[in-house]
DNA sequence: GGTTCATTGATTGCATGCAATTTTTTGTTA
DNA sequence: TAACAAAAAATTGCATGCAATCAATGAACC
């Protein structure tokens, strides 16, 4: 055993960067660290007990993710994103998803089914008592519910890690009034076309279904951050 | 101004790690680099003349975009992919691609629709009396005119990332007796689909042309990598 | 002769240090 | 007082070195 003096609270399995990369893609994706709060490798260093090179590495994996922009020799940002750039984002966020709901509606099993409809059916419960975040939690069930259905592991990946960048400028959308009851009225044509088997029907609402909600958070954000104070052309958009 | 000793031909742009990633990402998406081959740190770094630091952020690079894998404490190698994993990503690779084609059905302006029926009619030349080589060049063209088309730049690069994985194990793909002409029928009614404006044909034209040149990919692949020897589930599962 | 364990060798992973670029501060001038 | 310029301070990017870990070889034992 190494006697390394705080080497941070290593969770024991996973490599260090790894482990530090979890933390602040946390951090991010929950908004503890708000879109363009600046990252200090040294203080990073610090706060973690290593040295600058591992946290090096990891600003490398998170922007490989999309959740910081990395500018050279001036040091990475928690990632903004422009309206176009947001409303781009929702749309591939969109479009991934109506393909995973068109390949669940193909392939989920009988038992998958029996789920997803017992699902639903105890979500009338939380639109009816339940909180906003309750909701939430609801609706992240049932889009993984879906993705697990669609038996298609690649796909999926992209879809979560669409979705991870989108969470940041996503948190505030079931505040907005009627969103939750509206939001339950799609998922339910959505899980009936589904449990239907109605492929292609399918693919259409979840992309409408989507495209609502990416419409009205984009509008959010642009309302709370017109500033557009770090006027930096992404530079890691468009190949 | 630091005299460094060769530091590898420093294409004027990008710092020194984009342009190493860059170089060996092409190395293997060309095949010059095998699936299985192992990327050692210092090799690389003599022969870029720097340093492991860089070359370990360029693996860190790398193993993102899912052309290596990283095992821990063991190296780099150049990614190899099960058979389960290649249908996946061609399955991905293919809603993707059907997305954007539905998108550039319904979203190409008049000279963008003018330049798709050139090509594509240039194309009969080269089916004709082109090599195969020249026809992979038209498809790729083919491609990238639908990818610019549908106007959804995020979506755009999902599908240019899994096309780039899916490179090292594609290049055989066309030297299978009668691929050509079969690839270029499908692309013909692709097109037609397009210029028509026929979004819902479109995309379902492209999974099937996309899933039937996956399949074939996929099995040819398995036939010549069946001992499946480094026998590690990714690990390291990378996002 | 085959199997198990220990030692050697090589490689990875991280810490530290130095040069270069950037940002901020300060001093000078119109 | 505002604006410009120059120097200082801080920060990034890379090189190098060292400890920990893993694959490999050889010896001892069954």
């Amino acid at each position: 055993m190494t006697q390394t003096p705080l080497p941070y609270e290593r969770a024991g399995k996973g490599s260090v960067v790894d482990s530090i990369v979890q933390n602040l893609a946390d951090d991010i994706v929950s908004g503890r660290l708000m879109p363009g709060t600046k990252l200090d490798a040294r203080s990073m260093a610090e706060r973690f007990g290593v040295s600058r090179t591992p946290i090096r590495e990891t600003f490398g994996h998170l922007a490989a993710m999309g959740l910081v922009t990395h500018r050279p020799n001036r040091g990475v940002i928690v990632a903004t994103l422009s309206f176009q750039a947001l409303t781009d984002l929702y749309e591939a966020m969109s479009e991934l998803e109506a393909a995973l709901a068109r390949l669940a509606a193909l392939r989920m099993n009988k038992q998958q089914r029996e789920v997803l409809l017992q699902l639903h059916q105890e979500s009338l419960d939380v639109l009816r008592d339940g909180t906003v975040d309750d909701y939430s939690r609801y609706n992240h069930e049932l889009h993984t519910l879906i993705f697990e259905g669609a038996q298609s592991s690649q796909l999926q990946q992209l879809a979560e890690a669409t979705r991870m960048r989108l969470a940041p400028f996503r948190r505030a959308q079931f505040r907005m009034p009627n969103r939750v009851s509206k939001s339950w009225e799609e998922h339910d044509v959505i899980v009936r076309a589904i449990l239907a088997g109605d492929a292609d029907g399918v693919a259409r609402l979840m992309r409408q279904h989507l495209q609502t909600v990416g419409t009205m958070s984009a509008e959010f954000v642009a309302e709370n951050q017109p500033p557009e104070r770090g006027s930096d052309t992404g530079s890691s958009h468009e190949s």
